[in-house]
DNA sequence: GCCAACATACCAACCAGTTGGTATGTTGGC
DNA sequence: GCCAACATACCAACTGGTTGGTATGTTGGC
């Protein structure tokens, strides 16, 4: 669990991200990471087993490098829990900028790809999407509970559904090269969500 | 635009479709699409002049084979638009079914793949995406013109939006393995469109 | 007898993974 | 405080199998 060499293995991690954000796991090479990472083979091979193990470890680096951003943000201070989601939503907007692969899920493109073939890296890179979605449940609750709808749905799942609507804008984004079209879904969600938790009005400034 | 020579292309077609679906574009090689074919390598070059032609291809067939799935629907002689949008949704509900390949879409997984590699493989499958969307407009139009909400987005973009939900339903059941979370979006996105374009009352039978 | 539709045989490049090695610590007995 | 024994971190070169693609047949309908 430790790992007391950062450089090097740190360095792999980031060129996996990149390439396989880029190019998907597949059409990601131990040769190309390595020349990206400005490592040889042999470095490769004594940080990670197989190139499955890279791939386990990429999903679990991808949580360990994501999750501080959102962790860190300000939106949890905001003390309507409905304005912390519509919050939170602003900032996964505000991430949908620069090339694609600076954007999208690197766990939503790993599912795509191994979901068949790798039980290990499906289930590292599930993970990573629950773990984050979990983050946002006590917000969800709250809202639910100081202003619960008709045939409410749970805070788990709501959650999630906020996570399916991202993965899919992701792809969308992929066919049209630019994320216009993400940022129209998100303004669903948003609807979705402000039509399911009205809020009262319109706080200024 | 004419294929006078239905058997081996359509049988590769077809292997390019359970291949692709299940273990994604890069990791289908044409030897084992050959061998799932029962047809040798030369029938393919014979038949595509590439891998990436077989891409754009299987992204053209996908749309043709799925179009008429829904055109021939049911749903459409219902008289209410509301209610045939949620009759759509119903039918891809129905769609979730058995093993992930046979319900997940080929051309969401091209386009996780091969959006910045292949702009042509890009282009084919977005192109599936958007044409389906585009069967939805004119009952969203309907919905808009009949029972118009605040702010009211547009019939292209809620079309586009029930693509984006399934696109992203598709990646959470990869990570779960069944398709319970994926139907669980569709109520999500059911439940959206209900209160944007709140039915008068339950019709009965 | 010609051509589309295949099949067979083959290749150069590339792939994940291995091997044997070096350089640089680290540790524990004395 | 020194050194043998060991561990870690990394590298260059290689291997056996696979890949997309090609070159060269063969065959059957018209």
């Amino acid at each position: 669990m430790s790992h007391p060499h950062p450089p090097t293995r740190t360095k792999l991690l980031d060129a996996a991200l990149a390439e396989i954000r880029t190019n998907g796991y597949s059409a990601t090479t131990i040769d190309h990471l390595c020349a990206r990472a400005g490592v040889t083979k042999g470095a490769f091979f004594h940080h990670f087993k197989s190139k499955e193990a890279l791939g386990i470890a990429a999903a679990t680096y991808w949580s360990d490098v994501t999750s501080p951003m959102f962790a860190q943000s300000a939106y949890h201070s905001l003390p309507d829990p409905r304005a912390r989601i519509m919050a939170y939503l602003d900032l996964r907007e505000a991430l949908l900028a620069g090339e694609i692969a600076e954007f999208s899920c690197l766990a939503g493109t790993l599912l795509q790809e191994v979901h068949a073939s790798s039980p290990t890296i499906t289930a590292a890179a599930y993970a990573a999407i629950t773990t984050h979605a979990e983050t946002l449940e006590p917000d969800f609750a709250a809202a639910i509970a100081e202003h619960l709808p008709p045939d409410c749905p749970t805070a788990a799942s709501l959650a999630l559904h906020c996570q399916t609507v991202l993965q899919g804008a992701f792809i969308l984004a992929k066919g049209t090269g630019n994320a216009a079209i993400a940022q129209d879904s998100l303004n669903h969600l948003r609807r979705y969500l402000t039509l399911l938790f009205p809020l009262p009005e319109e706080p200024k400034s």
